[in-house]
RNA sequence: GGGCGCGUAGCUCAGUCGGUUAGAGCGCACCCCUGAUAAGGGUGAGGUCAUUGGUUCGAAUCCAAUCGCGCCCA
């Protein structure tokens, strides 16, 4: 071609729109550098708020290790929420927390002084604590602030804060005012050699082999309908004898069912389905079953403990099963869980004759002093032997839980522990009708939190731990009557919101007991600190209170809790324990929660599986925007899958995206709104459809984020992105944008309507991928433009340009196209023409597609609107009587060498179009 | 073992009250363009709606069981 033409088209220059290649590990930050540097969030919270506060309330993540994929999940829901929220008219104050106290922390310091040969005392191990837990604070809040979230960052709430500390203290003495908390005997999980309580997650289990034992307890009143009373037993299975001295009950399962064996002149009573392999394992041979009976009929039946004078009555639990033993289980209501619900129950005394050194007290009598491993064991055996109540032993091998720090074998015991009572004054039911008022989204979380609140026992608050706020509390040392008084609590909290909660440990009772105290039971004036501290959930469950209340931009109770569905049992639960028993008010207006991130196959992400995907990687690799999107893209009321495969897609829709706006920026890069838009009644019919298109999808968008939603608004976007922009408007927009005169309506017009469309998507996006937001928004052409895109409102509906019956009309119109299309494709299959470009299509239209069409004048030039729509040169209709028939032929003409189209006036000197000729001038 | 959920195309998701041949975007294959170019456009192929049984004139949709997965509890 002769001529160039090229430099007198209006060609969108990659100086004036955004990067093709976002390059966003690098251009994040500088986003987030330039929104510190204008204090974003103040300015947010400055922003007038027609709708009111909007109080999200952060959930603390426990300040130990990096950030993993599940914080990235819940912190960028948490942010897209506070984000639009803020663009719907509300003020939106974010202050992220952290929980600092706890066992976690507590281990990972103490193995650090292990590892150094250390023994710390409490004091320095509980400030190793905090510098550790306040280390983790920076570290994750950078990883927080890096993902883009935008929050009070600089002003969090810490649970180590000492005005939270002293802040617990008076809750618990709340609690205590108001007759919650009582003190009570509880099973715990306990190591001899440690001498001390073990939380669940400091179990180990590990194999270990046991002295196993079949034990006969003598019938001393049989059950009705007994086939015989004439010597009958009852016939236990434990592995571990040293616990028959604290034996006061014999479990058996309703519906299992028991049978009544004859063997060696005794009766013995047992599950039918494991008599042949007892039988098998004492080596008998000769036996016979006299009768059956459901376990349900034993009750009410009375054994004698084989060793003392005492009873052990036949009770009924659904824990029983006959998987091994004998099917009826020993019940030591001191020495198990299970065993103390039973002797609960059934009002037994919880007898524990074992001391935290894993002695025998005197309550065992005979046995009293020896260990009860294995000492114990042999001497129980032994006893058991001798009065012909053992029936058979063996070494048994079996998961047994051990110490995480000395592996020693652990036990159960009995301990005093501080609880709160949940059914003090109606408080479960309270809470129960609490949850009724509360919005649960998705819905199953209501069910899940009531089940929870229903089953749900007395609160254990104490821990016998280090790492936490001491428990209130004295002890008379005359007398052992508990202090603990609204005077004393207030005492205390107000030393410790001066010097923290080291003091409770450092300082002697009497410094925090007024002068000249004397114990009101006895008179007497010595006095012990409780040593147990506060169960973590109780920090956590305190935030309402803590936090809400105590910030002046805050309150209570808040209008949304945001976590995962684990936090039923967990934080949701023990915040609405707190709030209904201190403010008898649920401390949330709304709950929503969301699954947790498993691999591409559905599997949990683990280590040993090497699935897991940590969110700093992407983050480097990919960008925050990406795994944003990603968490965009999730119907996340369920479980979310994550991998890279997935993230491959998703930076796929990034870019889809990214690439849609930097086209629309490039070219409204000359466009001024104030100046340069076209009025809606002069916009012709396609910009119209695109405008009442683009209201379309803003409704859609706009529901989507009322019921955050945000998956619907993704899909949507990125379908509105893809289909009607980037594969039908903005392609066919091109000529009129390139070639047109600069300051034509037919291009001022189409800029008009670019103009709202990037607008419109830009506050839309803002939410889910600010960083790239901003980028676009500071590119684009606003008048009196704000700052940042986050100080921005969403966009709302223009009705007067939802014109409904223009949409109708254009159905058909984008029907006929996929039909041209299809008969363009087909005619360059066939080498009839070689590109869409170069070719002309007649359209055969039946009625009332042809009436419909003739509304559009079909020249043979460039404001073709239907050629245009069809990505042709050149386009003319036709009536027709049968079907609709698309004809494609080689369009007649040449070529234009400024706009490409294919047409009848090309002047052949100049290769230019008529219209391209007045253009160039 | 119990409670609460989930299972639709390779991926992410729609699918209203049970009602035509189960949809979309991406990805994939093939083609076009080279003036959105580490872009853009067109056409097309992909489904035993986890499995089995039941209710119904009719089931992705309702019921039951089974399998797989997750959270919580034991």
């Amino acid at each position: 071609m002769a001529h160039n033409y090229r430099d007198t088209l209006h060609l969108p220059k990659d100086e004036q729109t955004i990067a093709m290649r976002a390059n966003l590990p690098e251009q994040e930050p500088r986003w987030q550098a330039f929104w510190r540097e204008i204090d974003l969030y103040q300015r947010m919270l400055e922003k007038p708020a027609p709708n009111g506060d909007f109080i999200l309330h952060d959930g603390p993540p426990y300040s130990n290790g990096d950030i993993h994929i599940g914080h990235a999940l819940n912190k960028t829901l948490k942010d897209i929420v506070v984000r639009s929220y803020r663009m719907r008219g509300y003020r939106t104050p974010y202050v992220p927390g952290w929980d600092n106290h706890g066992m976690p922390i507590e281990n990972a310091v103490s193995k650090e002084f292990l590892a150094r040969g250390e023994k710390p005392d409490k004091i320095t191990l509980r400030r190793a604590c905090r510098e550790y837990a306040q280390r983790y604070v920076h570290i994750q809040r950078e990883q927080f602030e890096r993902l883009g979230l935008v929050g009070e960052w600089d002003n969090p709430y810490l649970t180590m804060d000492y005005a939270f500390e002293a802040g617990l203290v008076r809750i618990f003495g709340e609690l205590a005012q108001r007759g919650y908390i009582y003190r009570g005997l509880r099973p715990t999980l306990w190591c001899p050699t440690c001498q001390t309580a073990l939380a669940d997650a400091e179990v180990e289990y590990d194999e270990k082999t046991s002295d196993s034992i079949y034990v006969a307890f003598p019938v001393v009143k049989p059950p009705a309908d007994a086939p015989t009373t004439e010597n009958l037993k009852i016939l236990i299975w434990t592995t571990t004898p040293w616990t028959i001295p604290a034996n006061l009950a014999l479990a058996v399962h309703p519906e299992l069912e028991y049978a009544y064996v004859r063997t060696n002149g005794a009766v013995y009573l047992l599950a039918h389905r494991l008599v042949a392999p007892t039988m098998e394992a004492f080596g008998i041979h000769d036996y016979t079953v006299l009768g059956t009976v459901t376990g349900e009929h034993l009750q009410g039946a009375v054994a004698k403990h084989p060793l003392f004078e005492r009873e052990s009555p036949v009770v009924l639990a659904d824990y029983v099963t006959a998987e091994d033993g004998t099917g009826v289980v020993h019940t030591a209501p001191g020495h198990g869980a299970e065993d103390f619900a039973t002797g609960k129950k059934y009002g037994l005394p919880i007898l524990c004759p074992v001391d935290a050194a894993g002695v025998f007290t005197q309550e065992a009598g005979e046995f009293a002093g020896l260990p009860i491993t294995p000492e114990g064991n042999r001497a129980v055996i032994q006893r058991l032997r001798e009065v012909g109540a053992l029936l058979h032993y063996e070494p048994y091998r079996h998961n047994y839980p051990h110490c995480w720090r000395c592996n020693t074998p652990l036990i159960f015991r009995t301990t005093e522990q501080w609880f709160m009572s949940i059914d003090h004054a109606g408080h479960r039911e309270r809470a129960l009708n609490a949850i009724r008022q509360v919005r649960w989204i998705p819905p199953e979380g209501e069910t899940r939190i009531t089940a929870a609140v229903q089953n749900r026992p007395d609160w254990c608050l104490s821990r016998q731990r280090a790492w936490g706020v001491g428990i209130p509390a004295f002890y008379c040392e005359a007398c052992n009557a508990v202090i603990l008084t609204p005077e004393t609590v207030e005492r205390i909290a107000q030393i410790i919101e001066r010097e923290g909660s080291d003091v409770w440990f450092e300082k002697p009772a009497a410094y925090f007991l007024p002068e000249g105290f004397v114990c009101p039971q006895c008179g007497a004036s010595e006095f012990r600190k409780e040593t147990d501290v506060l169960d973590v959930w109780f920090d956590s469950g305190s935030t309402s209170r803590l936090v809400l209340e105590a910030r002046p931009h805050l309150h209570y109770p808040a209008d949304l809790y945001l976590e995962g569905s684990d936090q039923h049992r967990g934080w949701f639960n023990s915040s609405l324990m707190i709030g209904i028993g201190t403010r008898d008010a649920a401390p949330y207006r709304m709950v929503i929660t969301h699954g947790f991130v498993l691999d591409g196959e559905g599997r949990k992400m683990s280590k040993s599986l090497g699935n897991v995907v940590s969110p700093l990687e992407v983050i480097q690799n990919m960008g925050a925007d990406v795994l944003r999107l990603w968490v965009a893209s999730c119907e996340y009321f369920e479980d979310v899958r994550l991998s890279q495969e997935i993230l491959k897609y998703v930076a796929d829709a990034y870019r889809q995206i990214r690439n849609t706006l930097r086209f629309m920026v490039g070219n409204l890069a000359d466009f001024n709104p104030e100046t340069d838009a076209v009025p809606y009644e002069q916009l012709n019919d396609l910009d119209r459809w695109m405008l009442a298109t683009l209201q379309e999808y803003l409704r859609y968008a706009l529901n989507a984020y009322d019921s955050f939603e945000y998956h619907k608004f993704y899909h949507e976007t990125r379908r509105f992105c893809n289909v009607e922009l980037s594969a039908f408007y903005l392609d066919v927009i091109k000529d009129r944008l390139y070639a047109e005169s600069r300051d034509s309506a037919a291009r001022r017009g189409a800029q008009t309507v670019l103009y709202e469309l990037a607008h419109t998507l830009t506050r839309l996006l803002a939410p889910i991928i600010p960083h790239t937001a901003e980028e676009v928004w500071q590119r684009l052409p606003v008048p009196n433009k704000p700052i940042s895109v986050h100080l921005t409102e969403f966009p709302t509906v223009c009705e007067a340009w939802h014109d409904k019956a223009l949409l109708e009309r254009f159905e058909s119109i984008l029907q006929l196209r996929e039909a041209a299309n299809r008969a363009v494709e087909q005619a360059k299959n066939e080498k009839r023409i070689p590109n869409p470009q170069s070719a002309k299509i007649v359209i055969h239209a039946p009625e009332p597609l042809f009436g419909t069409l003739s509304a559009f004048p079909t020249p043979a030039a460039p404001d073709n609107l239907l050629a245009r729509i069809f990505g042709v040169s050149q386009a003319t209709i036709e009536p027709s009587v049968s079907e609709l028939q698309v004809e494609v032929s080689l369009a007649p003409g040449r070529k234009c060498a400024r706009c490409w189209l294919v047409l009848p006036n090309v002047d052949e000197a100049t290769e230019l179009c008529g219209r391209c000729q007045a253009v160039v001038g």
